[in-house]
DNA sequence: CGGTATACCGTACACGGTTGCATAACCTAA
DNA sequence: TTAGGTTATGCAACCGTGTACGGTATACCG
């Protein structure tokens, strides 16, 4: 008698109904417990026994076929933001939770906003629900009408989205108006925004702040653009000092950015807060290790991926409850570098 | 004639057989381009036109179930680890290496070392391979015996592995005896190891290069375990440093303990590395952008996640082949904290 | 005009599960 | 003993796709 299957076969229900001599559906039924139908106590535990120790595995494939449910849930973020640290501690995260809740698997989807939705890797291996986040509102139009058809969608993120879906939002404004409050009311004047991404900037909250912020104390906006790495915004905060040194205050459109700024005014040896302030956003780890702490805005991650997967997991179990949505707050947290 | 599908029915290969009038065999052929049975141009046009305005999408599951391969590959890695920026950078870039291959789809598998294998969710959605990231020789071992039987699988990482395995190796002992050579080489004498994992060491190439050179000179080994987290770490030198203030240098398991390290430094106002020279292993970016840029010993992650992911595909392609297996090297950066 | 090769396509089954329905087994009561 | 009601199990039909095999029509050749 064998205590675990030696490998090269694989084993399926009808192999362990043969060897008990009985037929595949009272096997089926004696491991999934259906309560419908009962199977005795006694055959439960013979099935079981031997189900162990003919090292029998399920095939999902083929339940998948027939329940119609695949147990996978997909998980949407931008190919550009996947690089960056907060959106990576996002899916980091996001798995964790997905594993913790029925343990459903977790499928990523890395989409480019020029590719179309149709290429997705989703409807390929169909997954029962997906988590958009930081979807645009355009993006979630053409998710809702394309090929996905009626398929549980949670939306996460900071944007204002669509009405009628579960949405965990984080509310991106208040924070960043904390932001722009707390740099204007320490003096500051000439405030730069620093970003990587002006195409989505009149849809961000950050940018709106900034802004309203900066038309409220008569001061031209000043926006520097850069790409979507700490180098980068290093190198790029450099070069645009070189031409105007005239600015005492910087806003960050996320924390990397900030980082790379800070290390660049560390070049020109630039003293922050002293000459100028600086604030970042999301509230990654990174801002509590540089040797002036970064202020940030401080976005509840942990939370949003929980109740994301709370909400999908809540809509797959009743696809006709009403919708949920919840709206997080961020929050500035000032620290000494502004 | 409409262009899309409008979403509520799934549209399989006979509804689009039976709207073209033949069979859902000829459809199948016509979208898959099987060599060994022709379909002539024409109705192969005219297959694809009405695939496209019914919106046909496939159903990969079932495909799975007839073919045997799903289209996955799992990504093994430890939940302690995942927590880690290095390895949450290695998760992430797996995920782009498999995409940018056959359009594969990863999913992680996140286990904890005291859990049997037998829960794996690997076995439960049947991946087509696994790249064990990290994995010890006894988990390796219990890999290949137990449940997942004939499965390619690459193993990746730092520790020796099994034989006749296909294996991405970082020979982490040039770089970590580099290390060692550096910090002895400019004079320091009680050199610390801080690490989260003493349960591993022996096996660990960083711990045995930090102990064979601390032998060479004659000093007692100094070994510091925290948690592994930059926190912790930050919080536990200060407490160790207030008992044995007597340390000239410190090697660091990884690089968040080493940033934690040169912080909980910085708290006491030492140094670095005039007082205490610092170095950590991994190379992630952070340690570029700490006021004293950190010592580290730089993984060629990129490479081995596009390798590993190669040989894995190559496997897929053809499971006879013989055994591939590289060795990466690793490398001591010297900056300024040592 | 019959035979054969070729190109194209349909039929049927398999993959490994779930599940409605029929039925056997068992037990109880009249 | 038998009717009737539970309980436990078997049968068979799917789910959507791939593919071996066989059939038909056309072309070509003698």
């Amino acid at each position: 008698m064998m205590t675990t299957n030696t490998g090269t076969k694989k084993i399926t229900l009808r192999d362990i109904a043969k060897h008990l001599d009985i037929s595949h559906a009272t096997v089926s039924r004696a491991l999934n417990g259906t309560a419908d139908s009962l199977i005795s106590q006694k055959t439960i535990e013979r099935v079981q026994k031997a189900a162990s120790e003919l090292g029998y595995r399920p095939n999902h494939a083929a339940r998948a076929l027939v329940t119609g449910r695949t147990g996978l849930v997909g998980l949407w973020l931008w190919t550009e933001h996947f690089q960056g640290s907060y959106h990576a501690r996002v899916s980091a995260q996001m798995h964790l939770e997905a594993m913790r809740k029925k343990q459903q698997l977790l499928i990523d989807l890395v989409a480019r906003p020029e590719i179309e939705g149709s290429d997705s890797r989703f409807d390929a291996w169909n997954v029962d629900g997906i988590i958009a986040h930081e979807s645009s509102p355009a993006l979630e139009t053409q998710l809702r009408a394309g090929h996905l058809g009626k398929l549980a969608v949670v939306s996460t993120g900071t944007y204002n989205l669509l009405e009628g879906v579960d949405q965990v939002r984080i509310d991106m404004a208040t924070g960043a108006q904390q932001a722009m409050n707390h740099l204007v009311g320490t003096g500051r004047k000439r405030i730069a925004y620093v970003t990587d991404d002006l195409r989505e900037r009149q849809h961000d909250a950050r940018y709106l702040a900034y802004s309203e912020a900066i038309r409220e104390i008569g001061q031209p906006p000043i926006c520097i653009e850069t790409e979507a790495t700490r180098s980068a915004a290093r190198q790029r905060i450099k070069d645009y000092l070189a031409d105007n040194p005239n600015i005492d205050a910087i806003f960050c459109h996320n924390d990397d950015l900030a980082i790379g700024v800070y290390r660049g005014l560390c070049d020109l040896n630039i003293k922050v807060p002293d000459r100028i302030a600086l604030v970042g956003c999301d509230g990654i780890e990174d801002c509590e290790y540089l040797e002036i702490p970064l202020s940030t805005i401080v976005l509840p991650m942990s939370d949003m991926c929980r109740l994301a997967m709370q909400f999908l997991d809540d809509r797959l179990e009743n696809p006709e409850r009403p919708v949920q949505n919840v709206v997080l707050q961020s929050e500035l947290i000032v620290r000494e570098s502004s």
